[in-house]
DNA sequence: AATTAGCACTCGAATAATGAGAGTGCCAAT
DNA sequence: ATTGGCACTCTCATTATTCGAGTGCTAATT
């Protein structure tokens, strides 16, 4: 077990490391205020906790510096983090309320996320194929020019527009809505469609060619909606460039490229889903190597109904978590609960 | 003048190192199938392609390599691009019809053009606010949640939640809606919100709470459209780091941030927007410092009624315009096509 | 008059040699 | 248990050295 000097030059050698980025030495740490021992006590403490992987040299005659095993004794045990000030807070709040549909608050909280903390901001969207259908309404745009609108969860919108062959009056586009209405509405976007291929087999031949236009500009809609945007979104991507500890390009197009490809943050992001609360992954921690020399930070939010999502940052391992954890957190939390705000009805 | 063997030595060099990315030298060049002459005489050619500052040597022992002025001339004399080959111009038509309204279309070509070409793709989007609304519609979604949909030019299409603070009838929405579709349909954003603000002072004092509200939300929604996204989008900034020209941690920061800040771009395809055809600015051309060791190819797109875009790549000087001209040529084509499509019936 | 061979020269990139500085590990003294 | 002292190690920056590529110039050749 640690004692209590020894944990508490831990701490200092990691918050320095933190500020600083340069390996730390012993003489450097018995210069602080609060350690009231020699160079060579330090040295023997170092030597310790090096044996125990806290720590490590990264050459003879250089200080120590973290290990990811370090690092992680230093986010559970001695951070301490103050929380985000009111104001910085309400600023946060009142733009992302702002920002209008659920994809932009998420859009929104992206952006500010990678703008206030430097580094990339991620965000995993709740699945849409989950969302549940609340409205359709067709809008004449002219005599063969349709606007589809599909509402989810009373508050997400999908537009498309159609071209028809044929024209179509107001009154029949006026029962095609109310006939969707009836049908579709709180179903998921699957059910939606193989519901409307049912009922469709058999009425098919009784419409004409405007209205089977239609029904397909709707099932299209439905189809761009759910594989629409990639589940997932990456911002600030170019805040990496300024962190020595990743300039390399090699690394970085590695990285970048892992940003393009989704497959590797979305496996990180799925296991942030499941825990409850705020999680913090240390290099390794993450479960890809590409990603040893960062730490990312997520947690997840909903937005009711079992539509759940995961928002973050990854930046590199010698951050200010400090800093960083609170902001995840409130983002997090104010996303969350904007959300929520309107939270549909359960039909059926 | 350049005798015939000089150009044909330019040419060859400039092909040269456009292939290798790596200065030529004479004997390189004396050995070509074409050039039947030994590498002293290439010497002396070279002499005075360099008096004529076509080319230079980076340093006394490397070969040469050309100047901006030596690939003007290239480009504009010596450059014969073979069309894009019918299938894949056929597969970029179809990709980008298909994408939906005019955003998505100007979405899915820059990032074909990113994916195609290797490069930073931009593009630059018509001005929203000369954007004609055509339509307006509210859609009820519960007792005090309503959809503001305003479709403009007839191809786009912008939603807004807002949130009553009294409950609404269909009979009072439709109403509005009528209102609105009589006095706003035709005009710009900004006359419109004008009209409106015109048209209310009187009305103000007669309409209920939750009227006030929708005149609000549409206001909103007229806002959050003239300010929403940005009119410039700038994708595949990523594929600028496999480029050793560009291999600068420092210059590429740059780069990237010139990116996001638009004025730098936005100056320069403001200069393309005039110029009918696609253009080729190289190096200093642009105009920018930053720049200089950056080549821009752009093409202006028109969506009828004077709404003028602009979309082209951005890469190293050293790029393959051979290959990459013919790509942003028929992507802003096709485009151009696209949007044209739908000709807004002008109004009033 | 144009072309070419020959040769001295220059410069850059790669490699090796050198020295200074930082920090360690360990031993003996406190 | 802590500390001062000291030899040792390793990196980083600087300086030399070498090698090769490619040039420019001159004199010979066609």
């Amino acid at each position: 077990m640690l004692k209590a000097r020894d944990e508490l030059l831990l701490k200092k050698l990691i918050e320095l490391y933190l500020k600083e980025g340069k390996p730390v030495g012993s003489r450097t740490l018995s210069k602080l205020p609060d350690v009231g021992v020699s160079p060579a006590t330090v040295r023997n403490v170092m030597a310790d906790l090096e044996g125990l992987g806290f720590i490590r040299a990264p050459h003879t005659s250089a200080g120590r510096i973290p290990t990811s095993k370090g690092l992680r004794l230093y986010v559970d045990r001695f951070l301490i983090c103050q929380p985000l000030s009111a104001e910085l807070t309400h600023q946060l709040a009142s733009k992302i309320a702002e920002s209008g549909d659920a994809q932009a608050v998420m859009d929104t909280a992206s952006r500010l996320l990678s703008e206030l903390t430097g580094m990339v901001s991620v965000v995993l969207m709740p699945d849409r194929r989950q969302e549940r259908l609340s409205h359709v309404e067709f809008i004449r745009i002219s005599d063969r020019r349709v606007l589809v609108v599909l509402v989810f969860n009373e508050q997400e919108a999908e537009n498309r527009f159609i071209e028809l062959d044929a024209d179509i009056s107001s009154d029949q586009l006026q029962r095609m809505a109310s006939f969707f209405n009836t049908e579709l509405v709180g179903l998921t976007l699957h059910e939606a469609r193989e519901r409307l291929l049912q009922k469709m087999s058999g009425l098919r031949a009784q419409l004409n060619g405007g209205m089977l236009r239609i029904v397909q500009g709707a099932e299209d809609a439905l189809e761009a909606h759910e594989q629409g945007a990639s589940p997932l979104k990456v911002k600030g991507e170019k805040n990496l460039l300024q962190y020595d500890e990743l300039a390399d390009i090699q690394q970085l197009k590695q990285l970048f490229n892992s940003f393009e490809e989704h497959q590797a943050i979305l496996s990180l992001l799925d296991k942030s889903i499941a825990a409850k609360g705020l999680q913090v992954f240390i290099g390794r921690e993450t479960g890809l190597e590409l990603y040893e020399p960062c730490s990312v930070i997520t947690h997840p939010f909903d937005m009711g109904d079992e539509l759940v999502g995961v928002l973050g940052v990854l930046g590199p391992r010698r951050m200010p978590y400090e800093r960083i954890i609170p902001m995840v957190d409130v983002t997090a939390k104010i996303v969350d609960s904007v959300l929520k705000k309107h939270v549909p009805i359960p039909i059926e």
